[in-house]
DNA sequence: CGCACCTTCATCCTTTGGTAGGAGACGCCA
DNA sequence: TGGCGTCTCCTACCAAAGGATGAAGGTGCG
C-alpha cells in the first residue's frame, strides 16, 4: 500500500497520473494539491507519504525553490520532479538538491509505470534519453573521426612546439620550460612565438584554452603511446 | 552480444568484474585496460563497444578528467564511472559531465549486474543509497554548505575574484578583463594578485591550471545557479 | 561608533612574455 | 648540390604581468 501525493496545478495532468497508477499500481493511494502551500498543509496531515511528484511550475513555487523548501522542511519525504522542461541542468540540479527522480511530462504511460515503481523501490530515476542526448543520441558510426578534423591546429605543431606547449600547458614559465628542456630560455620564446602563430593565439594563456578545447591531453596521450 | 571495456587498474577488480559478467551476462565480450592511454587505444581498435567501465583513480588520469577527455573524443561511446569513492557531489559531476552511471566498487553482485543490465538497456544508474542517504537521512542543516571542503581553496575568493578568474580561464588579458567587467586594468590587477596569493599559484597559468584541476566551472554552475 | 572586509584606483618598480631579425647546425629530398 | 624545414641561440625592443604600497568609499557587524 503507496501513498503517494501529486503536487500540480494542471488538473489534466492529475487526472491523466491517476489513470495510469490505479491502473498500473495496484493499492495505492493518490493524494492531490494544486498548489505548495496545499501540497505542504497535506504532506502535514499525512506523515505516511511514501513519495510526492512534484510539478517545477506551481503557481506559488515556480523552479526548483519549492524542492528546496520541501527538502528543509521535509527531509523524510522523497520528492520526484515531475516537469515539462527538458533541460540536463535541470535535472542534475533537481537531484543535486536531494530529489529521488526525474519524470519529463513526455514520457509515455509505460516509462512512466517503471519510474515510479523503480522510485518507489528506493531507486532513482532519470529520464536517459534527456541524459543521454547531448553526446550520445546519434548513431555511433557518424562522429566517428575526430582525430585530423577537429585537431587541425594541434597537428600542425612540431614535436618540439608540443613539448613546450604541454609544459606551457602546465603553467610553467619560460624559464621553467627551458630547465625542464634543457633548453636556452630564447629558445621557448622561439618556440612560444610559433605555437601561438600556429593556434591563432594572442597570449600564452589562449593558446592553453584553445589546446584544451582540442584536447591536448588526449592528442599527447596517443601520440606517446604510438 | 555485448562488448565492454573495463579500464581498471586493479586486476582483481578486473578479475572478480569478469567473473560476475560471465556468470550474469550472457553473450558478452569483456576487454581490459589497466590505464587511459591503452584504453583509448583499445577504443579506437574497436568501433563497436557498447560501453566503457572507467575507473577514476587511473595511473595516467585521477578524478574525472579521464571522463572529461574521453566524453569529448568520442561521444558515441556511454561511459559508466567505476569507483571506490561515494560522495554525493562526485557522482553528480561525473553523471553532469556525461557519464551513463556510477558504481561503487561496495556494489554487491546482484545489484551489479542490475546496473550492468540497466546501463546496457539505456537507462542510466546511480546509486540510490549514496544519492538518498545525505539529505533523507540525516537533519536538514547538516549538507547545506558542501562548498568549502571539496572545492578548498576556490571557496576562499569573492565573488568579483572568481569572476575575474572566470575571465582569466578564457583566456582574457587583464586589459580584456578590465572591459569585460567594465572596471579599471589596475583593479584587476589586484584581483588577479589576490587570487595568485588565495590559490599559491605563481602565475595566473598556474592559477588557471590549479581552478581547472579544482572545477571552476562546475563551481561558477552552481553558484550562478543559486 | 569602531572595526573588518571588499572594491575601487593609483604609483612605482621588477620580472616575464612576446616580436623582430639574424645566424649556425643538422637532416631530408629532389 | 641547393633548397627546405627544424632546432638551436643570440641581441634588441616593447608590451604585459605581477609585487609592494597607499588610499578612498561601501557594507556589515558587534
Amino acid at each position: 500500500m503507496y501513498s503517494l501525493l501529486v503536487a500540480d496545478d494542471h488538473p489534466l495532468f492529475r487526472d491523466a497520473l491517476h489513470a495510469v497508477i490505479s491502473a498500473g499500481l495496484a493499492d495505492t493511494q493518490l493524494l492531490e494539491a494544486n498548489d505548495l502551500a496545499t501540497a505542504i498543509r497535506t504532506i502535514e496531515a499525512h506523515d505516511e507519504l511514501d513519495l510526492l511528484l512534484l510539478d517545477l511550475s506551481l503557481p506559488d513555487a515556480d523552479g526548483l525553490e519549492g524542492l528546496k523548501t520541501l527538502r528543509d522542511t521535509f527531509p523524510w519525504l522523497p520528492v520526484a520532479i515531475v516537469s515539462a522542461h527538458q533541460e540536463r541542468q535541470l535535472v542534475l540540479d533537481a537531484i543535486a538538491m536531494g530529489a529521488v527522480g526525474y519524470i519529463p511530462k513526455s514520457t509515455p504511460r509505460e516509462q512512466l509505470l517503471v519510474a515510479l515503481t523503480q522510485i518507489l523501490q528506493g531507486q532513482l530515476y532519470l529520464p536517459a534519453d534527456i541524459m543521454r542526448r547531448p553526446s550520445a543520441q546519434s548513431e555511433p558510426h557518424v562522429d566517428k573521426l575526430p582525430p585530423e578534423t577537429s585537431r587541425g591546429r594541434l597537428a600542425s605543431l612540431t614535436d618540439k612546439q608540443l613539448d613546450v606547449l604541454d609544459c606551457m600547458a602546465q603553467g610553467m614559465s619560460n624559464k621553467h620550460i627551458a630547465r625542464e628542456l634543457s633548453i636556452a630560455e630564447t629558445t621557448v620564446k622561439t618556440h612560444v612565438s610559433a605555437i601561438l602563430r600556429k593556434l591563432e593565439a594572442t597570449s600564452r594563456v589562449h593558446a592553453i584554452v584553445i589546446a584544451n578545447k582540442q584536447d591536448l591531453g588526449v592528442y599527447l596521450a596517443q601520440r606517446h603511446s604510438s
